[in-house]
RNA sequence: GCGAGAAUGGCGGAAUUGGCAGACGCGCUGGAUUUAGGAUCCAGUGGGGAGACCUGUGGGGGUUCGAGUCCCCCUUCUCGCACCA
């Protein structure tokens, strides 16, 4: 019985010494969480205001998927972070808007539901009601009257609205693309689910299948989404990944005439972002899909090998293709050649897997005196290496380096420097007609389409007579038919394909018989806008008005995990700056600010997982601590940014801070007397605590309130008024311990809604500094003194300091430093 | 390979216009109180040394009166991208 009892989860604190007088109940989480959220719910605290002359905020954190495992200790990290900077705003006087909802479509609902049979909806509304009860134990002060859900029809109507948008206005488009395959269990797989070249569930092999698909044309904002990056204040960090995925690279694009036996009159366009090695080219390249290769298969010599070739090209995986970096293939168009323009001379043209059709034109001139590959292609079957600049080995490897060297072998670029050779090629080339400068990009085309159920229908009909023909608006939202069997077909297709009675349609064009697309839209999608719906969540008519629009973007602060700093942020800026385009929002950009936050390891140090075993839950850690306990510890573990792994011990520390908390408020009595030292402490406080938490630096912050608390347990009495400082700035923190301390310090208006203490300059002076004393560098003493002391006082004290005379004697003293205010080094040998 | 970031006690981490290294917390040690302790309170806690002191921020150089902090070189780790012409 004994054991039972001692296992049985309880809160420490309440097992905790009767406090002095016994007047003071003790600190009892689970009893006053319970009772705060709800009064914060009954008086609507936190929901944002449309109409109030009250400056606007607006945070966002990346809302959750609602996963099957429920919440885990990671998720609150930035819900509790942004909820201590809404906390703080609504003190600070702004109306704020800190929402939350669902981005419920996706893969594991969708692969859970083909194992049980259960419909995605319920696993879905199973899943949101469970996160929604463990965020609010948290008390985090969510705007819950705003709450969105990707996959409510009223949601995705708009989704599907933008998409509408997208395809009047050109950027959505149909094309082949290959899409991952697993031959085991026959379903197409996401990126994301392809592990090591195998399928992550089976192990079975994943080949690559074309299909046609939706793709959106996100390439034609590169330029913008590249250079507003200029406009907003992301990390730099985020930038960078921003800019690196985008990938912009100038150049040329040079035509080269082709030379074949039929004597017809072709070209073969390359990129190079190297114009000036235009001279030591010595073969051409064309990856293994372009168009070129199939028009000159039948003119060249040995058409078998090629054909054979491209053939197992095409059955690599991508996995393939990039993985074995080392080895590199090709054959050669053999009695095909290609004339370079710069020096009319013929080089061979071959085919390699190496140049991707993917990027710039899909062809390559090769270089291999100063590129690395075309280097290694060239030893490797015995091409001619060519050296145009003079600066390196070219024996050795390839010479790449653009910033010395001097062009030689190359007509009129000999003796420039290679930048200087860059534009001036350019320059003849453009004169002489054959090429001309250009930009390219590695962000590709997004592709948006998804053989699966659990998304958003894409509103098209394909007609025999009239093409793809978009659905009227009027017919949004073209809602998810029911299916029995969520897998996808044996041919590839979504389940939605098996439903004839969806998919046989009529042609809003021509009204003859057409088909529905059965393809559904990625994950991406339904996130790529939400946070324009939360200002308008229950509008019918818009996806938002344009009054409220106007008033709440752009989102001030949007943290979430660097996980999510590449695609989901490009996307999202993408589908915003073509709203703006259309007139559909104000602002060009979504996010004013971005932050991120590190991920939460298991107490191993690994990633937390399932099969790993060292998943943290928070219902447990809330039982047995208390939410405000569980917020203190997410903000004090570590520098907000940095992964950290979690430490359940630390989080008990925590709830002792609480406790010793709790335990000050015997200790304020009216009469107690002004202590100067706490006084300037706590200015000091709340100094940096408002300072920190605007730099994301909520460790430090929290530390502070640490040693504030410190400093009140070693005083007799506390002033009310210093006490109700500290209360304050811990209540963005531990907001329900806060509230209660707060009302028991005779306050019936909320701690929530009480004004953001301010510091007093004045109150932060001091009148007496330490002066450390330093002999050649190193600490021998330290000494009081007045503020500003002269530093001839501070010499002559410093040398007559009793710990430093020794180490003067017998020397001389060379010089002496004196740092007002800080140290004095004296230099003696 | 490219890009970004990091390396400080037993652990998480503080400290950068260069000026007392280790704030704050965890853990640990000793003590008090207790029927009991994963409760609470008090004291201690980078390493070495009985001590005055010596030594110490991944490694090696440098600048400086003075370097965790600035400069050069190197090592290791994390994240993102990866044959991008």
């Amino acid at each position: 019985m004994k054991r039972q009892t001692r296992n049985s989860k309880t809160n420490f604190a309440i097992r905790g010494s009767a406090p002095a007088g016994g007047i003071v109940a003790r600190y009892n989480a689970q009893e006053i969480e319970a009772k705060w959220q709800k009064r914060w719910e009954t008086e609507g605290v936190f929901c944002a205001s449309d109409d109030t002359p009250k400056p606007k905020y607006y945070l966002l954190i990346e809302f959750p998927y609602p996963s099957g495992q429920g919440l885990h200790v990671g998720h609150p990290r930035s819900y509790t972070a942004l909820d201590v900077v809404a906390r703080k705003r609504r003190m600070q006087g702004y109306n704020v808007l800190y929402p939350i909802g669902w981005d419920a479509f996706g893969l594991p609902t969708e692969n859970f539901a083909i194992k049980t049979g259960e419909h995605p909806r319920v696993v879905t509304e199973r899943n949101v009601n469970r996160f929604r009860i463990q965020l609010k134990r948290l008390g985090f002060s969510f705007d819950w009257s705003r709450e969105v859900d990707t996959t409510d029809p009223g949601y995705y109507k708009w989704t599907q609205w933008i998409f509408l948008k997208l395809w009047e206005r050109g950027l959505a488009y149909r094309t082949e693309m290959p899409i991952n395959w697993c031959t085991s269990c026959n379903v197409g797989l996401a990126n994301e689910e392809v592990v090591g070249g195998v399928c992550e569930r089976c192990g079975g092999e994943v080949v690559r299948r074309v299909k046609s698909q939706w793709m959106l044309r996100i390439t034609t904002y590169a330029e913008r989404l590249l250079a507003d990056l200029d406009t907003v204040q992301f990390l730099d960090k985020i930038k960078a990944q921003q800019s690196n995925w985008i990938g912009r690279s100038t150049g040329a694009e040079v035509d080269f005439p082709v030379r074949a036996r039929d004597g017809a009159k072709r070209s073969m366009r390359i990129f190079t972002t190297r114009p000036d090695t235009l001279f030591g080219v010595t073969y051409m390249v064309l990856s293994p899909e372009h168009r070129l290769v199939d028009e000159l298969l039948e003119l060249c010599d040995n058409a078998d090998a090629v054909r054979e070739y491209v053939r197992a090209a095409s059955q690599k995986s991508d996995f393939e293709r990039t993985e074995v970096i080392k080895e590199v293939t090709g054959v050669e168009m053999k009695g095909v050649r290609v004339l370079n323009p710069a020096t009319r001379a013929e080089v061979p043209l071959w085919i390699a897997d190496y140049v991707l059709i993917s990027y710039g034109t899909g062809a390559i001139m090769a270089v291999p005196g100063h590129d690395e590959r075309d280097w290694r292609f060239a030893r490797k079957y015995d091409l001619p290496v060519v050296e145009v600049i003079a600066g390196g080995d070219i024996e050795k490897e390839a010479f790449v380096d653009i910033d010395r060297g001097t062009l030689v072998n190359s007509g009129p670029l000999n003796g420039l420097r290679p930048d200087e050779a860059i534009v001036k090629m350019t320059d003849i080339v453009e004169r002489e007609g054959y090429g001309k400068a250009s930009v390219q990009y590695r962000l590709r085309d997004w592709v948006f389409s998804r053989q699966r159920y659990w998304g958003e229908p894409i509103p098209m009909v394909s007609c025999p007579s009239c093409g793809w023909v978009p659905l009227p608006e009027n017919d949004l939202p073209l809602v998810l038919p029911e299916v029995e069997n969520y897998r996808t077909t044996d041919t590839g297709e979504s389940p939605l394909a098996l439903l004839a009675d969806w998919v046989n349609t009529t042609c809003p064009s021509c009204g003859g018989a057409a088909k529905r697309e059965t393809d559904t839209m990625p994950q991406w999608a339904g996130s790529s806008w939400y946070f324009l719906r939360y200002i308008d969540p229950h509008n019918d008519r818009a996806l938002a008005s344009s009054e409220k629009l106007q008033y709440w973007t752009p989102v001030d602060w949007y943290n979430g995990g660097m996980e999510h700093t590449t695609l989901h942020l490009l996307y999202s800026r993408f589908w915003h700056k073509f709203l703006y385009d259309i007139g559909a929002v104000p602002t060009p950009e979504p996010y004013a600010k971005r932050t991120s936050h590190g991920l939460i390891l298991g107490e191993n140090g690994e990633k937390m997982s399932k099969s790993r075993g060292n998943v943290v839950n928070p219902d447990e850690m809330v039982d047995k601590y208390g939410a405000d306990s569980f917020r203190l510890y997410e903000m004090f573990m570590g520098a907000f940014d940095q992964p950290i792994p979690w430490s359940t011990q630390g989080l008990n520390g925590m709830n002792r801070f609480l406790y010793r908390v709790w335990e000050l408020l015997p200790k304020v009595a009216a009469d107690a007397p002004e202590d100067p030292e706490t006084t300037r402490l706590v200015h000091q406080s709340i100094r940096k605590v408002t300072e920190d938490i605007e730099a994301i630096k909520f460790n430090t912050a929290v530390a502070q309130l640490m040693t504030l608390s410190n400093k009140f347990q070693g005083l007799a009495g506390i002033r009310p008024q210093d006490f109700e400082i500290f209360v304050l700035l811990l209540a963005p923190f531990a907001p329900h311990i806060a509230e209660e301390l707060w009302e028991r310090s005779g306050h019936d208006s909320l701690a929530a809604t009480a004004p953001w203490p301010a510091w007093d300059d004045a109150k932060l002076a001091v009148d007496s500094v330490t002066i450390v004393v330093q002999v050649n560098g190193k600490l021998r003493d330290s000494f009081q003194a007045p503020v500003d002391s002269p530093k001839e006082d501070l010499e002559k004290a410093a040398r007559e300091a009793e710990k430093v005379r020794p180490h003067l004697q017998g020397k001389t003293v060379r010089k002496v430093i004196v740092v007002p205010n800080k140290l004095v080094n004296i230099v003696a040998n």
